[in-house]
DNA sequence: CTGAAAGCGCTTACAG
DNA sequence: CTGAAAGCGCTTACAG
């Protein structure tokens, strides 16, 4: 009835010994797979292993070895696909590397976030994957981006000189902008996102460059910032289609934003694609499926996920300081919500 | 330049005692925050670890200790927005217990389950929580829930008697399938989930018990099966939608399938609402947001993970096994895709 | 391949 | 409150 945890006395090593009759360090051979040892040896103590059911402990070869065999993910809102799918990249990437990931979710909440990489220092990270939450301070990353190697994911943060991974969201929302204005748009919003948020800025900056190159007003009044959330992309909506003049299309800081503004013109009574063009930013498996199926910017977060773990892995193993930077492609796929489909049903 | 990391020497107790002119016990103290400490000392001491920068090895301490500070939560599917939430509720109640959750996605798969679990007891997690992948074996679950503290989330196995936290699954489809008939409904598929899901059957179990009450026939071909994955829902509507009689309802496995059924249905030129009546079942934040908004039982994703915390902490407090079993409730959020309002509008 | 010894950084009694 | 000692389970040389 007992069980046989950590409460209790653990089976260890000598255990093992003892009972497949050899030394401690033999077993410890075979725990790391030496060819030192010979094939009869090994299935002894692997059976005895069995028997007795033991369970290697990390912690004890972590402390003795200086070094632990995990690394971190803080990831600041789990509950978008976007980081859902990063998330899941970093996990097949690290699949076979030796690391285990850890994730946490800050949930935006910069508090929450130094408790995790506290917590994360603590266990004996060997590094770190930090998608930095709101108003993370740049003075805590550069502490900590001496302290152990760490991999900024998704946003860039102004002033350290930390391994980045993002995707390229100047010439992202400029070419969504100039498909809308292919289109024969002329008054274009920009929804969504968190004007003190880098991301946010450079998107709006390539909004805005796109706009300039054709001669097109970017009023200040038609960029409504929101938290980058579904709720958020609808409420900034709602807000724009309450101004006296309504735009006929609007470039999203993201997907989760652009459903929720598609959710928010149609509850107006107006079509998405028809009355208002949408186009989003991230590509999520959501974009796909929402309907009018959603226009938007690729980035492939999943990749984007690997490039990050492996960026990790080569500054963990390399031992010194070696910054790199990824800038992935942000490609336009173009589906329904831009209203590409109308206009060439008008035009035949 | 050199990063102080685990690679040179650590800072340690002793490095700090020296540095604050106490001993290792007193910075032990400081460390658990003891009473027998006197301010003045604790400030030094925590100078000294400011100073030094100082990080707390907690390898080390459960290692003493013989216990540590991590409960590992198995995940089956991260990406389902459902399992999403639930995990974001069980770091929630984990908050404040000094306990730090460590996530992990097996994508459904069995082997990486094993690897995962595996990988969590040697780190020596105090306890999981497991929403088991399909096709997970009982007997494993039995081995495990023997050896350390053990809640299983979400998805039932029938032959262990680990503790338990579900929705009630029976009732909950039951619930959406009497409200399909209410509105008229006769000719009634389920649709999406995996016969030999425990959940799947529960689910059919409460569908069949309506339909029967009402005397109504459930025919074996319209129950399709697929993946609980959109994708899973798309195609088994679309499978639905090619025979030759076509259900006026359909009660859906859960929310993810529901929505990938509804793109089916409008992707055939038919309104979600009008043509097709569809109920999901989970209640995620999607369902709100999609539109036509999804009729769902709500289960309350959220909530059903912080019991599932709490319940596992208490085993591992309580030293010895107590086995508990929470069943939340299921409750019917009636919104559009069900079309009650086609029929009131109609009725009027 | 094996055995004995030391040590990773902490906590735990225990005596003062 | 403090100091000295032992020990958690492993790995790491090192000598055989």
């Amino acid at each position: 009835m007992a069980r046989e945890g950590r409460k209790s006395r653990a089976v260890t090593i000598l255990d093992i010994a003892k009972s497949a009759g050899v030394s401690k360090s033999t077993v410890s051979l075979v725990l790391k797979r030496s060819p030192l040892v010979k094939e009869e040896t090994r299935q002894r103590v692997a059976g005895a292993m069995d028997a007795l059911g033991y369970v290697y402990n990390r912690g004890a070869a972590s402390l003795r070895r200086a070094r632990a065999d995990i690394v971190g993910m803080v990831i600041n809102d789990l509950s978008n696909p976007f980081f859902a799918e990063l998330a899941i990249g970093i996990e097949r990437a690290l699949q076979n590397s030796g690391f285990v990931p850890f994730i946490a979710n800050t949930a935006e909440s910069v508090v929450r976030q130094a408790e995790v990489v506290r917590s994360m220092r603590e266990h004996g990270a060997a590094g770190l994957i930090l998608c930095p939450a709101l108003d993370t301070d740049v003075a805590e990353i550069s502490r900590l981006e001496a302290r152990l190697p760490i991999v900024l994911a998704i946003r860039r943060i102004i002033g350290t000189r930390a391994s980045l991974v993002v995707s390229d969201n100047l010439a992202g929302a400029a070419r969504a902008t100039e498909h809308l204005i292919e289109l024969g748009h002329r008054d274009i919003a920009f929804v969504g996102g968190v004007g003190r948020m880098v991301v946010f800025q450079d998107r709006v900056a390539g909004f805005a460059g796109a706009m300039e190159k054709a001669r097109l007003a970017v009023e200040p009044a038609r960029t409504i910032e929101s938290m980058p959330t579904k709720d958020g992309g609808f409420d900034a909506m709602k807000r724009l289609l309450s101004l006296d003049r309504r735009p006929t299309a609007v470039v999203c800081f993201n997907d989760v934003v652009a459903i929720g503004a598609m959710l928010a013109i149609a509850r107006q009574g107006l079509t998405v694609g028809r009355d208002v063009a949408v186009v989003g930013f991230d590509d999520t498996a959501e974009a796909r499926h929402v309907s009018p199926a959603l226009t938007t910017v690729s980035v492939d977060a999943g990749s984007l996920g690997e490039r990050a773990a492996q960026m990790l892995l080569r500054q963990i193993n390399e031992g010194e300081r070696r910054l790199e930077s990824y800038v992935g492609e942000a490609r336009l796929v173009v589906r329904e919500s831009c209203g590409a489909d109308f206009k060439r049903r008008i035009a035949s």
